[in-house]
DNA sequence: TGAAACTTTGAGGAAATAATCATGAGTTGG
DNA sequence: CCAACTCATGATTATTTCCTCAAAGTTTCA
């Protein structure tokens, strides 16, 4: 299978709840890892890169809001909170911190998946202004629903990093990026530095994607500044 | 102030709740259209190019379902859905169809907007990106976003430096610019004395860039000055 | 726990770019 | 006409940036 689950990290101090999300995730194809504290939190995202968030407002060790400003400081991922508040303000609050959506407890676990699936469309939506979530230029295939690569409609497996930097080239394609820029969107803004792993990627995508990787059509060296992805 | 108020269309067959959204947004610095029928919607959505649209899903001429996939159809614009009705199933089918979030009846105005707020927010994010950015003059194209430059809408490649020079020429497009200036920019304070440089790589952007190197119609010298882009 | 898959580190050589050197062509004024 | 000047460009060297292979470390999962 070369499809690569999303990544979900769950922050939540009740045990029951937790494991509740995790075996129940995990059965609908994805990755769950989870934490009970706000501290372990912030640094799994930081650490696991997840394609969403989902997060209990109701921790012992930090306020809530503060998690989700403390995040939105420096990334994108979609966040989900879940609470055992109803109370407005409270949901206002979260919002306006940066939250996508918000659940009160209990809550149903298919609209949960459902509101999950919607905050999945919603941070790919830059590549979609083709109204697909299905990325073509030349003989490469890129879907991001399935999480799926193909060349030449053939299925092409990607490692966790190898998707992410795709992913990254894919809803810039057509522009430029700096080495620090896609540095910054996979391993993180502490990696900027590090050109020299965004080169051996590089050279693992064209071995995977290009005809003649030493040739490439399509992962463009703009030397001196970074690579792009060309669109056809 | 030159920026003009979010458009929002409502769909609601429920008269008092019309008025109600109608007269409460429109208080919030929104441009409010409202209609009763599913049909009359579609219509709206079409003409109006809202950013964003508020559905009833229990309008009494169409399934709401089946108003928000024939909308997903054509539009990618953000879909709140108000409902009466709570049940799970129907949440599900909403979202899976294309709505971006769902409010029960009764809700609290302060949510609907603060969810309101998160909706612009994802629809904002990739036009904030795709500012372009372009400058053409004859046969040339300089896009700043891409970082891409076009003779003939064919493109052209540049090494870093010759990049920031025709980016200084762009960026002063008309105007003389002395030697000093342009190195000053290009290569910083340090090199003011070089003018030797900025004979090479003019020659190489000239080489690049006009049909005859040797009779510029676009970099043209100033003599004893310096550099000019000329602008059509 | 052991094997497989993946990521990070390190190093050599290739390629692209930049800086330097060198030459000739046009222009101006005496 | 010939200096003295500015300008254009080709050739050469130096430097930076890039690609690839291979090995060591890490994580993942049965």
């Amino acid at each position: 299978m070369a499809k690569t689950d999303p990544v979900i990290i769950v922050i939540e101090d009740d045990p029951s709840i937790r494991r509740f999300l995790h075996t129940s995730l995990s059965t609908q194809g994805f990755k769950v890892f989870e934490v009970d504290t706000g501290k372990k939190g912030i640094v799994e995202v930081g650490v696991r890169k997840p394609d969403l968030l989902i997060l209990d407002l109701g921790l012992p060790d930090m306020d809530g809001v503060d998690i989700i400003k403390t995040i939105r400081s420096w990334s994108t991922v979609p966040i989900i909170i879940l609470s055992a508040r109803s109370d407005e303000q409270q949901k206002i609050h979260a919002f306006d911190a940066g939250a996508d959506d918000y659940l009160t407890k209990p809550f149903g676990f298919g609209e949960l998946l459902a509101r999950i699936r919607v905050a999945l469309r919603h941070s790919m939506r830059p590549y979609e202004q083709s109204q697909t979530d299905i990325f073509i230029t030349g003989n490469l295939k890129f879907d991001a629903v399935n999480r799926v690569v193909c060349v030449d409609n053939q299925e092409v497996h990607l490692t966790p990093i190898q998707y992410r930097l795709l992913m990254v080239l894919v809803k810039n394609a057509g522009k430029v990026l700096t080495h620090q820029q896609i540095l910054k969107e996979v391993w993180g803004p502490s990696f900027k530095e590090n050109a020299h792993y965004l080169r051996i990627y590089m050279s693992q995508l064209r071995q995977k994607l290009e005809a003649d990787p030493a040739q490439p059509k399509l992962l463009l060296t703009e030397s001196g500044i970074g690579y792009r992805l060309k669109v056809w």
